[in-house]
DNA sequence: CCACGGAATGACAGCGCTGTCATCCGATAA
DNA sequence: TTATCGGATGACAGCGCTGTCATTCCGTGG
């Protein structure tokens, strides 16, 4: 009956390209392996007949498709990046280290922005994985049951950027924000500072922020001091809550002659405050921050504050993946470290 | 002979889950289609099947893979996504954008940077192209020949984003820059200013400051004015750029009433100049921005700027693209404006 | 009691590539 | 001249899904 006939007449109806490597091939006059080879490069393919594909490609104007490459070879270009916010410059500079370790490798980052969410971040790294990536980038310590789980299981390799304070799935890469609270601290006592106060965001999502804050604390201890005050937003760190929570530091009680901030975005609201309350930084009164932002460093008075080396973060954790492409049997932990920068608020 | 045994016993040997819809459907006691119809939630599927289902999911830690589905189904829920940068915020806001719209579509964006180099982004439009993705979004209208073929030819929808001063190739979404720097300059004029300085940066590749310093002129030419001076470097924009800048710009010749920068990063480097020069702020020197970033408004002074709506060019390109996921006849220029923001430095 | 329609499910081919092996051929060695 | 070998090319199946029918089953109305 008509409906064989009718059967299985399925053809790339959807837009895109409709040229497949079978055009390529038939209009070269080779077959399709054949062409596939010159594009990919592998194996000897004679000059003449890489010229002629070539030039077929040329003018059918063909494209790859990644996709039925990627299906039939089973090893996938793509690597799946799961960050939870771009509107901290902290992220966008990761992702550019991310995308620079890459370079010209042909491998490309596809992205999930979380919103701090271990929800969201879920669904989000189910849905990566199913692109069968290369490999998957993560920010943090901090997901759900299931996440972990489908990481462990996918066996491909598994980043978590920016924190070393926890043992990893696979491979850690960034520095230890207690040890960064802690040094710190440490700086600024040496240098005479005894009245603490703080200025933080975020207090219940930040867990690196959080860890800076133990850090920062603990070491205080040690040195028998505390803090005589703090202001702990729930809100996202920005100029503006760095302006408003030094403002209400002030307003409170005991003055402290160094206040610390939960990052720079903060400390810099901080700077901006003393500038429009005319007082004297550092020698009234002394601000810290952390990440080493350009923006702090622009400043009138530069400021003080923990270097934390963002870009090379993701660029060491491409360069990683991409030198062992199989996870191993240990688990790697990769500590970038961080450097006071002296600056002239602190 | 043996080698006909040995042939084709291929298997998803790289890594990933080895499970595949077969092994779910053996265990569900179904067949493969129903576990898809469940998985993708198509079709009606009884709801004790649609359990049975969902629980050998659960336990296997099946992992769809969308790979084989795009390639089955020729629609693909990628989004390429090519822009110049993302040290400068504003890059990232529009990514924001971008991730915001697609929300919970299940749509993923896969990123390119190009450095602001036509070559590179065509390379990077090839690659991503052959993801065979639903939609591409571009920042600008600067393309190479090829790129532009590739993109018109691939007949899925092309989103041109921030600009709209050219002719798109499917869709453009963003403001006239060209009108934005009328604007400052007529606003400005308005205001009293007389004496017109500027800086500016990337002088030779960032076209959209390029138009605006245009508009500008252009502007100021029509009220009998012209620039006094101004300092055109060829680095990136940042705010110690606009700090050197705008220090060059005082040593030379002719002091100006008010200096307009290429945009915020470089004006909030003028600002600080103007604080370490102890400068009054608009009384002695008035300065403008454009941009309208956050680091701009939470200054003491807040800079007068002009506010251009990234967040909402990402997204609205996005929701334009998903609401009509086909390539119309007619090109399209979705125009999203700009607002003078007063400020207090002008 | 039977025809009928719709809900639930399945069989099957094929999406566009690439891995594997086989084949062909001319150049070199014996 | 013949055996040998490596370079160049091809045939073929299959990667893991989904679109397209086809089929089965059950409740309903005549």
């Amino acid at each position: 009956m008509l409906a064989e006939q009718k059967r299985h007449r399925r053809r790339a109806t959807q837009g895109n390209s409709p040229v497949t490597l079978a055009d390529v091939a038939r209009i070269a006059g080779v077959s399709e392996i054949t062409v596939s080879r010159v594009l990919r490069d592998v194996a000897s393919v004679a000059a003449g007949t890489r010229k002629r594909v070539l030039a077929a490609v040329g003018d059918t104007g063909y494209v790859r498709n990644q996709v039925a490459g990627t299906l039939a070879s089973a090893t996938s270009n793509l690597v799946g990046v799961v960050i939870p916010s771009l509107s901290n410059i902290v992220f966008a500079d990761v992702l550019r280290g991310i995308d620079g370790g890459l370079g010209p490798s042909g491998y490309r980052p596809v992205v999930g922005i979380t919103g701090y969410d271990p929800t969201v971040e879920e669904t989000l790294v189910g849905s990566l994985l199913a692109w069968k990536p290369a490999a998957m980038i993560i920010v943090g310590f901090e997901h759900t049951d299931v996440t972990r789980r489908w990481l462990k299981q996918s066996s491909i390799r598994v980043a978590e950027l920016m924190d070393i304070d926890s043992a990893p799935i696979d491979l850690a890469v960034g520095l230890s924000h207690r040890a960064a609270g802690q040094a710190t601290a440490r700086h600024l006592v040496a240098r005479g500072y005894r009245r603490f106060g703080y200025v933080g965001h975020d207090w219940n999502t930040d867990r690196r922020a959080r860890l800076r804050w133990e850090g920062l604390v603990q070491a205080l201890a040690e040195a028998g001091l505390a803090l005589v005050d703090q202001r702990l937003n729930d809100g996202p760190s920005s100029t503006q809550a760095g302006r408003e929570g030094l403002a209400a530091l002030l307003r409170g009680g005991e003055r402290p002659d160094v206040v610390v901030f939960s990052n720079d975005d903060m400390a810099v609201g901080g700077v901006f405050q003393c500038l429009a309350e005319n007082i004297a930084l550092k020698h009234e009164l002394a601000l810290f921050g952390f990440n080493g932002l350009d923006i702090g460093q622009a400043l009138p008075m530069p400021l003080s504050t923990v270097r934390s080396n963002r870009f090379r973060i993701g660029e060491l954790a491409v360069e990683h993946i991409l030198s062992r492409p199989k996870r191993g049997e240990t688990l790697e932990t990769i500590d970038t470290g961080f450097e006071i920068v002296e600056g002239a608020t602190a």
